[in-house]
DNA sequence: ATTAATCTTGACCGTTCGGTCAGGTTTATT
DNA sequence: AATAAACCTGACCGAACGGTCAAGATTAAT
């Protein structure tokens, strides 16, 4: 009885956890966030980060050892993400309502969280240092099997032939492109981001042009 | 007479210039772009440029004064190819030969010169703080050009009704993806960039989906 | 009430950054 | 041959970087 009645009060310190920690480390990935989506990692500093987040910099090294462990936790938070909108392709059995759930699910993350976007793409841009093997295994492995259900819907004479993977790569490249190159479509449309009406637009007109693409409309 | 030809010698000194500054100019330049592709404007630093340039230093600040302005020209020179590449929208009067033609040349121009997109693709992320101007004039009016001949198509009845700015949108995504996202294309290839054989494959359904996908083909 | 664990922070450190400069060398002009 | 212009570069500078640390403050456990 002491022995079980212990061992629920631990485990409940360790369910709430420090609850400063936790508000803390919360603050400061918030902050990270911001300041690396909007200088990159290299631009990005220890002090601009601390500003962000109302904390001494030394601060941060109390929470996070190293600018890089930051780094790398935004990254890990910014794949689980992704990783979650993924699976909404699996929701649907045939081509038209699984690729209009999963280029919609993509499109409105690139419209609420345009900075993990960013971040993932420069990441990339600088040639995937750190998550390479994230890349080479968890999303090589999500590609496969996601690559089997196209080539089905193929066999099946749902959706014209291709290849199932440059059709992925059009997907990623055209609903992230709103988040990554927003300056620029900014810039296009007299300084002002889209607004929601023209994002539902393009939202529709994307989903409208890879459907009927790959012959799944019409 | 005396006066006409000093006259001609000068400019031909001019024409001629310096070769050593022509060549050191040149050779900077490649370098620069090199390591800003590789590390990003706040990553690469001078000394590694000049490393990779094969010269001192200081002889970079000779030529060129700042980081900055050395980025500058880079970025100049890259605006240049990227507009070069543009005017083969004009080349065709109808859609589906003027956007074949547009769209490949845009893949063309990622396959041959992917450090300069990674470039231009790092500068919008960061947002643009040093081509805003470029964007908001010569790009605008680049577009705006261009969107009243699709527009004309639309009316015409050869393309399906649509927003011509997504579109083009959706054009550039998807052509400078595989420049810019070439690490992540690599990952998902078993560690080997796209072969020949890949990129010529990719390029044929990127212009198929795109033209069949806005009612130009079937 | 005492002790232990956790959290906070100003001051500091070695390194690297972009940039400068004096003085030497090479190239062009007369 | 002499002079001027252009080019070259090792050594150096102040600033900013990521990171450390000792000592104090706060919170939690007994």
């Amino acid at each position: 009885m002491k022995n079980d009645l212990s061992k629920y009060k631990k485990t409940a310190k360790l369910v709430r956890k420090n609850q400063i920690r936790i508000n803390n480390e919360r603050r400061i990935l918030a902050a990270a966030v911001k300041i690396f989506a909007g200088y990159g990692y290299q631009g990005a500093t220890m002090r601009k980060i601390a500003e962000e987040a109302g904390l001494p910099k030394a601060n941060l090294h109390y929470y996070f050892q190293t600018k890089e462990q930051l780094y790398r936790q935004v990254l890990d938070g910014i794949f689980k993400d992704w990783l979650a909108a993924a699976n909404t392709f699996d929701e649907c059995e045939e081509p038209v309502e699984a690729l209009r759930g999963y280029i919609e699910t993509k499109m409105d993350l690139s419209r609420k969280r345009p900075l993990e976007s960013r971040i993932w793409a420069e990441e990339i841009l600088r040639g995937a240092p750190l998550i390479q093997d994230q890349l080479e295994q968890t999303l090589a492995a999500w590609l496969d099997t996601r690559e089997k259900r196209i080539t089905d819907w193929i066999n099946k004479g749902t959706i014209q032939a291709m290849n199932p993977r440059i059709l992925m790569y059009m997907i990623w490249a055209v609903t992230q492109h709103f988040a990554d190159f927003e300056s620029q479509i900014r810039a296009l449309n007299q300084q002002q981001n889209l607004s929601d009406e023209q994002f539902a637009e393009a939202k529709t007109q994307v989903v409208q042009t890879i459907l009927k693409g790959i012959g799944a409309l019409d």
